[in-house]
RNA sequence: GGAGAGGUGGCCGAGUGGUUGAAGGCGCCGGUCUUGAAAACCGGAGUACCGCAAGGUACCGCAGGUUCGAAUCCUGUCCUCUCCGCCA
């Protein structure tokens, strides 16, 4: 959420970003201008009667202990209690209107993003090792996985409809192995905290951190009795919302968090995209990083995040690359993205393996999490931050598609065969 | 699922319907004293909003209600804790 303050002044800006963004500003709540200049005019009416109110009360009970008659008084003041409840009920309508236009209004896009209506504008920033090259036609994982009897789609298809994977054997191996491998550089050699959070979220979390109200269809909602619940679509969702409402001192600054969990998303829209193998399904293994940092030192932090990320890609041995995001592909929350996009020879092509982005302030503003620069300084909203590191099961999809061999079998990565009991390759059978 | 207890400022903990943003204690910050520290004493110290300012308003889990006036009374609701049952 921006700033209202800031929305009032600034309107062109918002307008301009707006554009940037190839969006346009939902007016279905009413004008957010028109709407602040009437907050403004209710709540000096309603804050001078209820001064009034309070004043008056102190001479009822000063005649009440005098002795003296305070009817009229009392009478006169009814009339201003009424009134005070009908500016209120007015003024809360005002203001209701107000957050929900301003909960629909993405963040605003750091200056160092390029502009661009769609992913053609999007700028590469490197390419990072050479994609391996084959004597033979490389194979896509949908048919590798399945060969090697590592992954089954019928049968998931069989318990759970579309959209969902089973991984036996070594595939579910694999998939465990590159969750440890991630969990372990993260938190013994980058200094994260691992955090194991519910799944499971409140409408008002999801309010927080910017997945509602905007999209309520490409989440998974429980209901149970009249309880509402929704299944994270990511860990950024519990992890960011886990200092809400908190205010946090300067020394507790960067918090660095990283989870394992699965993720769920209902995928709505994207009928007819990747519906083959495990490149986007309804239920995912993340292992995703959170920052919480001030506002002076989120941009390199998200430096800092993406090598991260990208650390992990360069110990498997995956040739990947760094995209900037331009301002008409970024998600809702986020002031600057970078996706990490992995070379995947059964597509002949980069996919997005890894997104990072500074949210800047604006789900800070949402969930309130705020810090004390100084003992007593007023509070600021920090920065929040997040990024894959990495999606699994895309990881495990690039392993099977780089590391193929002629015969159909898959050579495990060096460094994952600790973590794979030394197995150095899955073969048949 | 059943039975009970409770939610007040960073923490603990008072609070007869009327200067209570809220006693007291602890912790914290500043000062006095001290070579320094501790102790003692004095003072300060929440958040947000409106206002050019002076200043004002709101907030005692949350939402309603009663009242001229509610932290205090009433209703609902959420959460926490204890015991029983069930369960990994």
């Amino acid at each position: 959420m921006l700033d209202l303050r800031w929305v009032v002044e600034n309107r062109a800006a918002v307008e301009e970003m707006l554009a940037a963004r190839g969006a346009s500003l939902d007016l279905s709540q009413g004008d957010p201008w028109a709407l602040d200049a009437e907050r403004r005019a209710l709540l000096q009416k309603v804050e001078q009667l209820r001064h009034r109110q309070r004043v008056c009360g102190e001479e009822i009970a000063r005649r009440g202990r005098a002795r003296e008659d305070a009817g009229g008084l009392k009478a006169e003041m009814k009339g201003v209690s009424d009134e005070i409840k009908t500016l209120e009920n007015r003024l809360a309508e005002v203001e209701e209107a107000i957050r929900r236009a301003l909960l629909v209004i993405p963040n605003l896009p750091d200056a160092s993003v390029p502009r661009g209506r769609d992913a053609s504008a999007n700028v590469e920033v490197r390419r990072v090792g050479a994609p391996p090259r084959f004597d033979f036609k490389p194979r896509p994982h949908f048919e590798l996985g399945p060969e090697l009897g590592i992954v089954d789609f019928e049968r998931a298809a069989k318990i759970s409809g579309a959209r969902f994977a089973v991984q036996t054997g070594a595939g579910a191996r694999l998939e465990r192995a590159l969750v440890d491998f991630m969990l372990d550089l993260h938190t013994r050699e980058r200094g994260y905290t691992e955090v194991v959070p519910p799944y499971l979220v409140t409408p008002d979390t999801m309010l927080r951190t910017g997945q509602l109200p905007k999209f309520e269809g490409d989440l998974f909602k429980t209901r149970t009795g009249d309880r509402d619940l929704y299944l994270i679509p990511t860990a950024e969702v519990p992890l960011t919302a886990l200092h809400g409402d908190e205010i946090l001192e300067a020394s507790d600054l960067p918090k660095h968090y990283v989870s394992f969990t699965p993720c769920f998303r209902s995928e709505a829209g994207s009928y007819g995209k990747d519906v083959r193998g495990l490149i986007r399904l309804h239920q995912f293994h993340k292992v995703e990083l959170v920052k919480l940092t001030t506002p002076e030192t989120s941009m390199a932090e998200l430096e800092s995040m993406v090598g991260d990320a990208e650390e992990v890609l360069r110990r498997l041995g995956l040739a990947y690359r760094v995209v900037l995001l331009c301002t008409g592909d970024m998600g809702f929350n986020s002031a600057k993205t970078y996706d990490l996009e992995v070379w995947l020879p059964g597509q002949d092509a980069y996919r997005e393996i890894s997104s990072c982005s500074t949210c800047s302030d604006f789900q800070a503003r949402r969930g309130s999490l705020r810090y004390r620069a100084e003992a007593k300084a007023k509070p600021r909203f920090v920065h929040t931050l997040n990024g894959s590191g990495l999606a699994v099961g895309r990881t495990l999809v690039a392993i099977l598609e780089n590391y193929q061999q002629a015969d159909g079998s898959v050579v495990v990565p060096e460094v994952l065969r600790p973590y794979m009991g030394g197995l150095e390759r899955i073969t048949k059978g």
